[in-house]
DNA sequence: TTGTAAGCGTTATCAC
DNA sequence: GTGATAACGCTTACAA
């Protein structure tokens, strides 16, 4: 047991008036030269900037949402039911894009587990002013239960929401036509049966893509009758491949709605003996870290997912400094050529 | 450059005084029911508290926090450096247990990217009284750069730092311990050619697991030559385990220094046709979800990280309001017995 | 262009 | 116990 920092003491931190005394300046003048206001006579601002400098002078954010009725902080909403989703190659990536976006604005991101158990925490938390806009990154439909509150907050979904879609703001790309596209590459090569491990169908991107899929394989002139659904991860696409391989039927090709539903199947089908892509040619989506993992590496849908959490962060920054802003975005995806197909 | 559209409707929040004047006290009382303070008459406190709920009062943070002189926040550094950490399974739960026990507190949690290209802007952050502790989460050593703040913030780290460790606070396992009980398994189970995949030797993690390993396979008269290092992610276990089998001497098992090298491990074991655990047993650390991913299920060491995060984030608080804490806190592991070994 | 001064919504120090 | 009233550090009309 040891004894504790002395909270009480916060170290000396310089103030907006002490810049201005040593300055010789007015503390209006010193506010202005800190939001580089247009007019200010440049050698002032010059010996503000130095003071500043000297002091190690760093604004107060309290004090500065509190004057500019404005908290200055955007909220990462986490879905507190899927711990999953926090683990999530894909849900981490995005906040890091986030993240960095932010980084080079005032906003400063804070995150908040939106607690099942008491809902109004959260809400009055988001409401009560201590937040100027909320991002949403959720694979999963439930976890749209905050979209009620784009009425009253500049909000961004990371992915169409499954329900009110239309009046929502979010960036995607286009999962149909990238899952057609990547399902294609498995046709054009002459694989004869092409399945496919889809993502949950209550969720827009489970949804789309398998309609991707779908489209590549009938075109192809081929049975679209090889579904099995997982739930976008690693075991669910093992017990997938599983239930494909065991229904005894040819098959020689498969499409999973994911990297990680991918990398399952790749343990299933190894695991059977069979060969990648010899005896079983498999595709992928998002292009995470699981695709290069695993071997032979894999084929699969680049999805710039970093760009898209920076996307969002653009996007909900210029909504709340009122700027007009598209609803619905599309972020472009291209087909990533590797060993598995 | 007029931004006279407003984002949203910015809906009317209450405001103390408004709750003052409809309850007929002055904002004095209505602060101290807030706080629930001791002594307020317990009548007037009710009906200060209709007020509250009938307004649907938030106090606003930042007025709060220029009041009390404390931001009411608390950061967690991320390195940018590693996008990787993000995607780890440990980091998202520590992060996650973290957010669980701020929750129930009067602190909020923000995120910043340690941007590396200009570390002054995170230092100004954390020094402007922006933030009232820090939280450190990595397995890397060069992300313990923050350690010479610890004079002037609260800090806790997960996990020893690898300097300074006697003057910082952190949690942590034994991870020798836990890893010399985890190779006793397979010792104890008769298996003669133990090898390890270690983590990277210049984080603790690392070099602990590793002279866990060391003590256990010494101690039951077997080689502790079988060592391949990884930096903690599958694919590097995959290499690591290749490089094991390919050095043509006999091996029976090996102990992954976490539970994603482990998965790794086992797609280069399956990949050969070689069985888990009939030709070579596989133990791994951690128990997080790639344990259960794989096939069969991995044999590990239940690395309590939720819990984790609740205490760092529990001992942080304490810091910051001046309540003694001890410096290392160790948290018991579990050995979990599944199929792999 | 620069300064004065009035807030922003709370908490805290006093008297009463 | 309760209520004025002065901070808290910054922004922003409004003057000068």
């Amino acid at each position: 047991m040891t004894t504790t920092q002395d909270a009480g003491a916060p170290r000396p931190v310089a103030t907006l008036e002490m810049v201005a005394a040593l300055a010789g300046v007015s503390r209006a003048t010193v506010s202005r030269v800190v939001n580089d206001s247009p007019s200010v006579d440049p050698e002032l601002a010059l010996s503000v900037k130095k003071a500043i400098l000297a002091l190690d002078y760093t604004p107060n954010r309290a004090a500065r949402s509190l004057a500019k009725r404005r908290a200055q902080a955007v909220t990462l909403i986490v879905p507190e039911s899927t711990s999953k989703v926090f683990a999530d190659p894909f849900f981490a990536s995005v906040v890091q894009g986030i993240a960095l976006f932010l980084t080079d604005t005032e906003y400063t991101l804070n995150m908040v587990i939106s607690s099942e158990s008491k809902p109004e925490k959260t809400r009055s938390f988001l409401l009560g002013g201590n937040v100027d806009g909320v991002l949403v990154v959720s694979h999963h439909s439930s976890d749209h239960s905050w979209t009620h509150l784009s009425g009253s907050l500049p909000m961004v979904f990371a992915g169409r929401p499954l329900v009110g879609s239309r009046e929502s703001y979010y960036v995607e790309v286009d999962n149909e036509r990238a899952a057609y596209s990547v399902t294609r590459q498995l046709t054009d090569s002459g694989r004869r049966h092409v399945a496919t491990i889809a993502g949950p169908q209550d969720m827009p991107p489970g949804i789309d893509r398998l309609a991707g899929w779908r489209t590549a394989v009938v075109e192809a002139g081929l049975s679209d009758g090889l579904v099995e659904v997982g739930d976008f991860t690693l075991a669910s696409g093992a017990r997938a491949m599983h239930r494909l391989l065991d229904r005894g039927t040819p098959l020689d090709a498969v499409f999973a709605g994911n990297d990680q539903m991918a990398a399952g199947a790749y343990t299933a089908i190894q695991g059977r003996g069979l060969r990648i892509p010899e005896d079983i040619a498999v595709v992928g989506f998002d292009d995470d870290s699981f695709a290069t993992s695993v071997t032979p590496a894999l084929t699969t849908v680049h999805h710039p997912i970093i760009e898209l959490g920076k996307k969002m962060a653009e996007i909900l920054v210029d909504l709340i400094e009122g700027r007009p802003a598209q609803r619905a975005t599309m972020l472009p995806t291209s087909l990533v050529i590797r060993d598995s197909a």
